[in-house]
DNA sequence: TTTATAACTGACCATATGATCAGTTAAAAT
DNA sequence: ATTTTAACTGATCATATGGTCAGTTATAAA
């Protein structure tokens, strides 16, 4: 799929066919090549397709990992560990930019790598095998991107702070929403199959809107009530 | 699992044994541990251990069924098919109850077959196995539900009606986000485990109310735009 | 009670799949 | 040029799994 070196065709020199990896190179290019591999076909994929697409023998793979299970292992370490961006909590919770912009600009950041066909589906097919990465991932997704949108809606409507009245878990689910549905575009695209009518950034735009307004009817209701 | 007869310690009469079914209702038992094991476990589960929960060989599904994809057949038919309501289509359409109040009222009864530990579960396992009837059931959804609702957004709101404006990809796009939503919340149960800190009916209100909180903001804008 | 029907079983086959390991051979070190 | 290192292969094993079929037996008709 990527090419080592876009000038192949023309220069034919530095690409030798080097028919042995260092350790470390082979490693990284095995981890890759199964990410995009079990996304495809889910966890149940066997091995020796995956080393048939990579161009080496099945007893390889072995060589690298113990088992199926470290190399499963590993896949979850690359999607949910590696691709988390540390500056989309610091987006949020930049008062020199209003609100609705910085909801934007975080989502719009987020669905680059969360709205991926690798990104989807593995999260997908981790879950219904029962993995509690997910749990995790939720729970932090939660604590550093979702409670924080709900704090900085208490400020943008001129509410009290979360030290005067805590946060309701209402007010949390509402920011779920915003989440539920960007997460549905990804599996509209890469696993139900069913195309978006319009582009993803306008959509998410639409759905801050939508959040925002809303919240501006539902949030104050809802830290009335006991 | 679930125990036939209760009071079968004490009365013990009326549980007959009855080791071999009429084809009819051993057909009807199949199918439906078929649904509840592939929910479970996926459709890679094995027919051996389906037998076994049945309490049976596994031979025998292989009586009923031609082979194992037949049963997945079956598994969709009674899922997809054999779960819709018609009277959903019908709730969305009667103008003699405010459209909030229609909104709410659909959503909480489709969330009764929709949330479901099985239908979750059968829903993404075979999107994620390539299977196009998930295709086909949300583009069903999109005529029967999802363009019903902005159709009727329009007439809430006084805005022209689609013969006047046809509907634009991005009203539909806004009436997914409640579909997105309910969904979400039926995979943060069953698929994620990340438990609901509020009733489901709750959140099913407080997402009508955003949308069409939201819908009133963004819906007059969207039509404006050629 | 006997007979006929068909629901059901048990043994078996072919293939697929995770995992192992003795041996081969590029490529780096000398 | 030779030796050493370690990346890689090919053959093989054990088990799992979809599917078949001749034969058994519960059940209802006679």
């Amino acid at each position: 799929m990527s090419d080592e070196n876009s000038f192949s065709e023309v220069t034919a020199v530095e690409v030798q066919p080097r028919k042995r990896m260092k350790r470390e190179d082979r490693d990284r290019e095995i981890a890759a090549a199964a990410v995009a591999f079990f996304a495809e076909v889910g966890f149940d994929g066997d091995t020796r397709e995956l080393a048939r697409r990579l161009g080496v023998t099945q007893s390889l793979i072995f060589r690298y990992f113990p088992n199926k299970a470290a190399l499963i292992e590993r896949v979850y370490q690359e999607v949910y560990v590696g691709r988390w961006n540390p500056y989309w909590e610091t987006i949020i919770a930049d008062r020199s930019v209003p609100l609705q912009d910085r909801l934007i600009r975080l989502y719009k950041d987020y669905s680059r790598i969360s709205l991926t066909y690798d990104w989807v589906r593995i999260f997908m097919f981790s879950g219904l095998k029962g993995e509690d990465i997910n749990t995790r991932y939720l729970k932090f997704l939660r604590s550093r991107i979702l409670e924080p949108i709900a704090i900085e809606v208490r400020a943008e409507l001129g509410l009290p702070s979360p030290d005067e009245i805590p946060l309701k878990m209402s007010e949390v689910e509402l920011a779920w929403g915003i989440n539920s549905r960007i997460f549905y575009l990804g599996q509209r695209q890469w696993i139900f199959n069913v195309p978006l009518d319009i582009d993803i950034d306008s959509i998410i735009e639409h759905t801050i809107i939508t959040y925002l307004s809303g919240a501006r009817t539902v949030v104050p209701m809802l830290i009335k009530q006991e």
